[in-house]
DNA sequence: ACCTTCTTGTGAAACAGTTAGCAAATAATA
DNA sequence: TATTATTTGCTAACTGTTTCACAAGAAGGT
């Protein structure tokens, strides 16, 4: 594909993009400027265009973008023209939240397995899927193609699992555990904090008087 | 407080030195330099020691940090040196994983209350709060004298709840739900979209290749 | 056909954040 | 006390991102 890097803040712009458009479609709106879409998701009419323009062109000059034109192409930019598969390892009540999240199968992503250790909870439901043991970590990645692997064990335990996920197979992890995870060059990985979130906010209030 | 504008980068940074910090002083270790610090979280030493700088000087030239001194410089500079009360709107299911998580309380940010519009959910205990009408918000907020509103109802809920807990005077915002929301500019607003993080992945994935 | 209005796409400028390198300070050793 | 080995704090260089400003293209009106 491209050859030279794309910002990831101009990735997370555009999925935020999208989501904007596709409720611009639900109100069966055609046409939309830059401009229109930077009010609406709150920045720049020029940092809509910079991010558009890594990928080509798809306006029309002193007209706009055609909404589902558009929305089309950053889909397929986002890769979200197809469907996901990820297994999320640990089953407590974050896991299991993530489990249940709407979001994720109406872009796509697929939950397809929810593996745990603890015996209390092997074998609950979690919509249609089902706790299971740890030990067919491998064997379901590799039976449903699993591309993504979601961590949300407890810290001490998030290495351990992520270098069985790696092993496995998988090419991208999400992180949700509060530890530093050590990974390949070629595996995708990112970090979701949510108490580095609060920390920051707190930050925020603190210094901001 | 200080003049000039700390980088949201070097916040974040802060937060995990210090659960860093905290995990070695646990190990009983009593001074690390700032290359250790460095391969412990994954960045530059010139990157630890520059975020380090926006506060003052906290470590021995020659010799390092004293890991507990530091701990506790990095915890002040975070607001983490009080507690914060926290409110989540929201019940469902991620609301629900948010109010229970461990990972707030030892940080200091305590939920005061969990509250929902579903005459399903009102009433239902998340640890040792229950979930109430979403009537009682401006009551909650100051009756407990909460700073932090955590928002965790769908997209089309979102703007509206966020204008009451503004109006009821909290002062920070984490915001869950997939949208962009409009908020007087002294109010301190972060979001979290899990989707976004799942869709960067998915780019990252389609686009190495 | 020409003029006016609109809005994209883009190079250049401005800004922000990260990395590099080194003087200054400290401790240990002889 | 001098020498050596460390490691911070800081300035300067570098790299990356955002903003600016305008030429170019498109549509509609006269």
């Amino acid at each position: 594909m491209k050859a030279y890097k794309i910002p990831e803040a101009t990735v997370m712009r555009l999925s935020v993009y999208s989501r904007y458009l596709y409720q611009l479609m639900d109100d069966g709106v055609k046409s939309i400027s830059s401009d229109e879409i930077a009010r609406g998701v709150g920045v720049s009419s020029a940092q809509v265009r910079k991010d558009l323009a890594y990928f080509g062109e798809f306006g029309t000059r002193g007209v706009g973008y055609k909404v589902d034109v558009l929305y089309g192409h950053l889909m397929k930019i986002l890769g979200l023209d197809r469907s996901w598969n990820a297994i999320i390892i640990g089953a407590g009540k974050l896991g299991s939240a993530l489990a249940l999240y709407e979001g994720f199968n109406t872009r796509g992503f697929i939950i397809r397995a929810v593996l745990d250790n603890d015996p209390e909870r092997i074998g609950t439901k979690l919509g249609n899927v089902e706790v299971e043991k740890l030990d067919v970590l491998a064997e379901r990645v590799q039976e449903n193609n699993i591309t993504i692997g979601i961590v949300t064990v407890p810290a001490s335990a998030a290495q351990e699992v992520t270098d069985k996920l790696i092993h496995a197979g998988v090419k991208a992890i999400l992180n949700f555990s509060p530890r530093v995870l050590k990974v390949p060059n070629k595996i995708i990985l990112r970090n979701v904090d949510l108490s580095v979130n609060l920390e920051v906010l707190s930050f925020n209030i603190n210094f901001s008087k």
